[in-house]
DNA sequence: CGTGCTGTTGCTAG
DNA sequence: ACTAGCAACAGCAC
């Protein structure tokens, strides 16, 4: 499920409805996902609270009540399901919460994740801008106005390859692999370049891409739960078209040349060698 | 049947 | 200081 887009898209359809509304119960089926979860901690947070809000910052669903702050990681296979029904119809269901929203509506939002990658934390209020678990990040890419001169900046001297740079999350959050992948070649940049070596028009170029795809890819998701769960993007992530993401030996949009699939830091790679230098 | 991938990211080893 | 590689896991394509 999640890059940026489909945590902010889950984000937004979450907060439409439980905003405002009350937590009345918050159940674990089990306690190792990618770390152990504080059970108790986590549901002191949320249990019998109102919901204050809901927000976004790099892939973390972050829900802030009086007593704290809980952070909700998808990991690579995660999502959440919003269900009229007490017992959720999903293998792999980790936990669930039960929303009485602001209208009176009893609803339940289910936690799926097969691989359990993902991960939920709390926090107290105090804590929040000194967590370790966001403490240490780069900037959102959309909130960002000169990210083209931030990313110059921390590129210099830099031999890493540019794609690897760009997913490095004290860069900047929320560009994962696909993503990477998509704005490099909107911008006809090899992703093996060293950042280091990447100009200053090609970072204004990359810069604008990626808040481009990223845009693009949040509006196909939409802000409801219907609009989130009807765009299954099983390939497609959100049916926004992938120029070269997946597309191994397959012809290039915009010249016909084959797309190539390389490894880069362990992660697939793929691009265009004709249209990116 | 196995084998080798997969949207993340914190940690470790070099 | 920087970078590459690994680990955690279930599912799926071959």
């Amino acid at each position: 499920m999640p890059e940026l887009p489909e945590v902010e898209c889950l984000t937004r359809a979450f907060k439409n409805e439980a905003l405002g509304g009350d937590c009345l119960e918050a159940t674990f089926f089990r306690e190792d996902l990618r770390f152990p979860i504080d059970v108790k901690g986590v549901r002191k947070i949320l249990k019998n609270q109102k919901i204050e809000d809901v927000f976004r910052r790099s892939k973390y669903m972050i829900i802030r009540t009086a007593k704290g702050f809980v952070f909700i990681h998808l990991g690579m296979t995660g999502n959440i399901f919003r269900s009229a029904k007490k017992r959720s119809e999903h293998k792999h269901t980790h936990f669930s919460l039960k929303i009485r929203t602001f209208s009176g509506e009893n609803l339940y939002f289910h936690y799926v994740d097969p691989r359990r990658f993902g991960s939920v934390h709390g926090c107290k209020l105090s804590e929040f801008d000194d967590y370790s678990l966001i403490a240490h990040l780069g900037p959102e890419p959309l909130e960002t106005q000169n990210l083209a001169g931030h990313f110059k900046g921390l590129a210099c001297g830099k031999v890493k390859p540019v794609k690897s740079f760009l997913m490095d999350n004290a860069v900047v959050v929320g560009v994962g692999n696909i993503y990477a992948s998509e704005s490099l070649y909107l911008s006809g940049i090899d992703p093996r370049r060293p950042a280091g070596e990447v100009m200053t028009d090609e970072w204004k170029r990359l810069s604008a891409n990626i808040k481009k795809v990223l845009k693009k890819a949040i509006k196909a998701g939409g802000t409801s739960f219907s609009d989130y769960q009807h765009t299954d993007g099983s390939s497609g992530y959100f049916q926004v078209q992938l120029n070269v993401y997946g597309r191994k030996g397959e012809a290039c949009n915009g010249c016909g040349s084959v797309i190539q699939q390389i490894r880069q830091s362990g992660r697939a790679s793929f691009f265009c060698k004709n249209c990116q230098k």
